[in-house]
DNA sequence: GTCTATACTTCGATAGAC
DNA sequence: GTCTATCGAAGTATAGAC
């Protein structure tokens, strides 16, 4: 009943927050303003005030879809064949990747963005963590071999900053990284092993440290 | 002779520059502004470009200014007690982080921005990979184990997302990230041992791979 | 929901006096 | 080297007709 949305094009909402995503990912945050942003959707600056009071309110819009996409990919991920490998992926895309770095460069200086921010990250971060910790524990790796939310993050902040540094145009060092990586997600991530001994990350602990 | 920089007060083009890295780290590059650089700094709008052409001549200042900072600060952690540890620390450096992800930022959409960014980086990756290689060198660690490429990678990597989450208010997973990294760099930097087996980091190759 | 019109601010950059 | 003055463009946001 009533209007569907046309099939050749979504209603301008979605439209323009399609458009801000787009720019923003392709330009940096500072050129998602409300005449460029109409004008890539094909609409006039008005309706970006009609739909979002204030460009924050957009911003906030662009993060909040891209939350809910990613919640979905991150459950995929999850449940593939190889997850350890899927969230490497997941994290490696740079889309997603290109798009982050511009919030995080936005949170630094808005506050209702940065909340908003912190709340999505711990989010993902937990599921990143839970996931994690169920895989290594099917494949019988405790957690002094490798803590599951060390892993979440050293893959998550090595996988950013290699699809940064490619949309930089440096890539100095990234074959080896990527290289050791995958030999590291193989071999935890890999065909279960029963009862094989395994390596460490960080080996034993070289003397007694930390407590006095 | 002639005129000596005043004592109390650096000459106007240094504190431009210094304004505008102020402005950058604390409300991101979208605020350098002339206007704004100009009254941070006690100036006229109008000497912003004077001293600088246009608004990216200004930004490239920033960014040499920065990067000359950081040659010596890297030299200084590559002969330190603990180069590593340094390396680490360097790396951790909160300001730097700050005003390197705005930089990344920027360079989305400033070629010219972009090029220089790439240059520095690819400089002070080298310098690091070289310490690095040196320092696992000494400690008889071969390249097996770790490639040094991708130690300086993924150092870097983490570090710097530490950082950048911390300013966020999100640290879900650091503290055993710390753990692992300070771990892991006390047994490869530490004290050195001549001749006791290693840990490896990923273990051996699984298959012939690579070569066909 | 979309349009025209517009108020108000801030921006980069330049010209020319001193 | 620093000042006053100013241009034209672009920004956010609102009011009101349709």
């Amino acid at each position: 009943m009533a209007s569907a949305p046309r099939s050749d094009l979504e209603d301008s909402r979605t439209r323009l927050i399609g458009a801000a995503e787009q720019l923003m990912r392709e330009e940096g945050y500072a050129a998602v303003t409300s005449r460029r942003v109409a004008s890539q959707a094909g609409l006039k600056p008005q309706l970006v005030h009609y739909y979002f009071r204030t460009m924050d309110d957009l911003f906030l819009a662009i993060l909040e879809r891209g939350a809910e996409e990613n919640r979905e990919r991150l459950a995929a991920a999850v449940s593939a064949a190889q997850p350890l490998q899927a969230l490497w992926d997941l994290s490696s895309d740079p889309q997603t990747a290109v798009i982050a770095a511009e919030f995080v460069a936005l949170a630094n200086h808005r506050k209702t963005i940065r909340a908003q921010i912190a709340r999505y990250a711990k989010e993902f971060r937990a599921m990143q963590i839970e996931a994690i910790t169920r895989i290594l524990h099917e494949h019988d790796i405790g957690h002094d071999v490798c803590p599951p939310e060390a892993l979440a993050v050293i893959m998550e902040a090595v996988a950013r900053v290699l699809v940064s540094e490619t949309c930089l145009g440096m890539s100095k060092g990234h074959a080896e990284t990527v290289a050791l990586v995958k030999r590291y997600l193989q071999q935890l991530g890999g065909p279960r092993r029963s009862q094989t001994p395994r390596k460490t990350l960080a080996g034993r602990r070289p003397t007694s440290n930390g407590r006095r």
